[in-house]
DNA sequence: CGGAAACTGATTGACATCTAACAGTTTATC
DNA sequence: GATAAACTGTTAGATGTCAATCAGTTTCCG
């Protein structure tokens, strides 16, 4: 399904450069879409799911600052997205005797089977989704985009 | 800069179908702050570009549930994002006689002076980040992701 | 030692988004 | 023609995000 024909396009675009720009938001949009009605099942939203799952692969401490870095998200998103799932008592906020500023963000035991259930129907989505991708496209796919983001940083550091 | 380094992953992504699917929507993150930026310096959001740019290269007029799919929102975010804009005299709501549900949405000439002035640097944003990209490249990157919609509408489906 | 600077997490206010529900309008169907 | 169904825009409430700010805490130097 090409943008042309989902934005009403009479004429195709102009800029090859542009179409891509757009499809890279736009399929981002929907598989985030997709995660979203997956993870809902479950009682989570996305950016609950992204932190158990960051929790759960964490091989040292991490604390919330840490979290925000990881997840690409600001210390105040952290903070709101913990008391949510600490609510559901998903996750604890360990306090830190070394450093009293920071807490030790850990999963809980209900967190761990949580999203140990959600995760298997996560990867299975993810498979559906690139069906019929070798091994080879992924990695070109991955290498394009790599490059976009390279192409980002560069731009932003020069302004 | 891949997503191992950048999530601190001890050993590299086990699985490329993950990696490809997180660095899609990773990039599309990245480029998405970008814009948000850039349109910040015109005291626009990403949503209020989004529609002052749909409404300049409209080919009819639209109607406030046309542009919720043109962009792929919903209703009710066309109405609190137009809110905004009217309020910005960026854009105003015509009655419709033929038809008293809808209202055709249309550029003020203040709101067209705007965009045509953040238009101008957003095209060259997008140059900027897909510099060193042929046109072969961009057209294969826009070939795999649409190949990646056309599978989340698939499964959409199926479910 | 002691004050300045840096860091951390929390809070507030603005924005966008969604779902669900509502009221007005139009269309379809009997 | 009348009633039901569908459509349109709005509103309310929830979530996430950000920028900016604040209050502790730690670190760094002089």
């Amino acid at each position: 399904m090409s943008l042309n024909y989902e934005l009403e396009l009479d004429q195709p675009f102009e800029d090859l450069r542009h179409e891509a720009v757009l499809n890279i938001i736009r399929t981002a949009n929907l598989l985030s879409q997709k995660g979203t009605e997956r993870f809902r099942q479950y009682q989570l939203t996305t950016a609950q799911f992204n932190v158990l799952f960051a929790l759960k692969y964490k091989k040292r401490a991490l604390s919330q600052t840490d979290l925000g870095k990881r997840l690409v998200v600001t210390r105040a998103s952290v903070t709101s997205v913990l008391d949510k799932l600490e609510a559901k008592d998903l996750i604890e906020r360990n306090t830190v005797p070394e450093n009293r500023r920071i807490y030790h963000v850990e999963l809980t035991a209900a967190g761990r089977t949580l999203l140990d259930s959600v995760e298997g129907v996560y990867r299975v989505d993810i498979h559906d989704v690139l069906e019929g991708f070798t091994e080879q496209e992924c990695r070109k796919l991955t290498q394009y985009l790599e490059r976009v983001r390279a192409r980002c940083y560069a731009d932003a550091a020069k302004v």
